[in-house]
DNA sequence: ATAGGGTTAG
């Protein structure tokens, strides 16, 4: 009786341990159980190899697993689970079903956790169809599915474009009497805003008002953002300012949101008393936050700041990504500083970036705006991806050059390509040519547009 | 455990 006391408390010290990411004070702890006579269990190696996997990644949860059966004790379900939890995390797909198949090897079954994370890494790797079999097997076998299969299945399927069915799902809970939970509200809200379901949206965040569930700060940001998306921003800073009055909490998500929109309302002043009180209020800044706060930086024309969060970034061990360097580039651009901007655009292809297609299209635009059409040109032959925008910017400063022809040329290649361009970028070229006299070039233009249309 | 945040044209 003592005894297992003793491994009792010796598992919570090491659990409080692990969760401050002190994993070598848990390992001194494990020494001096030993020394002491207190031997560590299986909860013992569950915990060590859950912190192992959270925070080293699965390799080092592996070894912690050879550890455990050299000790000579067996994993259980739970030891499963958290390793399966570690390769669903990094996505390793093949790691998961070796995982699977040790489990039921060794004679473990699997619960419903160990299906609910199969289930959830077959979606993001974006194979729905294999994540539906594994909630058929769940259903199927004596295991009954729990509120985070539902979650899963429902995020799933809005992540993977299937809307109506996570929304069909979603009512048939309702209707086998299942109250979601304010998980599943935000998970399908956030759905079917990103698919454009603005109506769908809003009755589900009708319907979570009448819930009995009080909205989080996940939902006012959800909602936000979808405001914002959708261009209606005077209702998403209606939002803020309730979210705000109600005494919310921001997190970084939440500045993010509304400091990004802030910016690209060009309310950069507001922005920026946002950033300094999420600074203040201690946010820990992710590469994301680097991201926005570099942005504003950018936007009010303090290089300076925005070159330091760089410096900042690289010396705090994250690594900048596309979005940084797409971010600077941009910011170079409006600020009038071309060659700056050549410069970054440089820097970003030696590091590896060179596929950064936001990044050029920024750079094009840049260049055409600073009346260099003919740089942004060779720019534009040099890259292998080209989308709408890239197009967009050549072709309106080919049409305020009046170089029409051009223009008719590379609005071709685009609509050949299957690009959507907007009509009134076409009428400008259709207008343009037509008013230059080059009346049968404007014709044959239009008739090609048609035949695209039909094509596309 | 499952949910929310950052970049470009007109």
């Amino acid at each position: 009786m003592v005894y297992r006391l003793s491994t009792r408390l010796l598992n919570i010290c090491i659990a409080s341990f692990c969760k401050a990411q002190q994993l070598e004070k848990a390992e001194a702890v494990i020494i001096d159980g030993i020394r002491l006579g207190v031997l560590p269990d299986v909860v013992t190696y569950n915990t060590l190899i859950d912190a192992h996997c959270y925070f080293f990644g699965t390799d080092a949860a592996h070894s912690v697993l050879y550890r455990m059966r050299e000790a000579g004790i067996s994993p259980n379900v739970v030891t499963y689970n958290s390793l399966l939890a570690g390769a669903a995390r990094n996505c390793l797909l093949s790691l998961c079903l070796d995982l699977f198949e040790s489990m039921l090897q060794a004679g473990i079954h699997p619960d419903v956790w160990s299906y609910n994370t199969l289930m959830h890494c077959f979606f993001k790797l974006g194979k729905p169809d294999e994540a539906y079999k594994v909630f058929r097997d769940i259903i199927l076998s004596n295991l009954s599915p729990d509120p985070s299969t539902f979650n899963i299945m429902i995020n799933g399927l809005c992540k993977n474009g299937y809307t109506d069915n996570a929304l069909g799902l979603f009512r048939n809970l309702q209707r086998h009497g299942l109250v979601p939970e304010l998980v599943t509200y935000n998970i399908l809200i956030n759905g079917l805003c990103k698919a454009g379901r603005l109506g769908a949206a809003r009755r589900i965040l009708k319907e979570l008002g009448e819930s009995g569930h009080q909205p989080n700060a996940i939902t006012y940001t959800t909602v936000m953002k979808c405001c914002f998306r959708s261009r209606q921003f005077e209702q998403g800073l209606d939002i803020l300012s309730e979210m705000k009055s109600k005494g919310y909490t921001f997190d970084g998500f939440a500045y993010c949101t509304s400091i990004g929109a802030l910016v690209k309302m060009g309310k950069i002043k507001e922005a920026n008393d946002y950033m300094e009180q999420m600074v203040r209020n201690g946010i820990e800044l992710d590469l994301v936050s680097y991201n926005t706060l570099i942005n504003v930086y950018c936007k009010e024309g303090n290089f300076v700041a925005a070159f330091n969060l760089l410096d900042e970034i690289e010396s705090g061990g994250l690594e900048c990504d596309k979005y940084t360097h797409t971010i600077i580039i941009d910011g170079l651009c409006k600020a009038g500083n071309i060659e700056g901007a050549q410069r970054h655009l440089n820097y970003m292809n030696t590091i590896g970036f060179d596929s950064n297609l936001v990044a050029f299209n920024c750079m094009i635009d840049g260049l055409c705006k600073a009346g260099l059409t003919d740089h942004a040109m060779k720019l534009f032959e040099s890259m292998e991806v080209k989308d709408s925008f890239t197009y967009t910017s050549l072709v309106h400063n080919l049409c305020r050059e009046r170089r029409f022809r051009c223009a008719s040329k590379l609005l071709l290649s685009c609509l050949k390509g299957g690009m959507k361009i907007l009509r009134s970028t076409q009428h400008a070229v259709l207008d343009g040519l037509r008013c230059s006299g080059y009346t049968s070039e404007a014709r044959k233009l239009r008739s090609k547009i048609r035949l695209g249309r039909l094509l596309h």
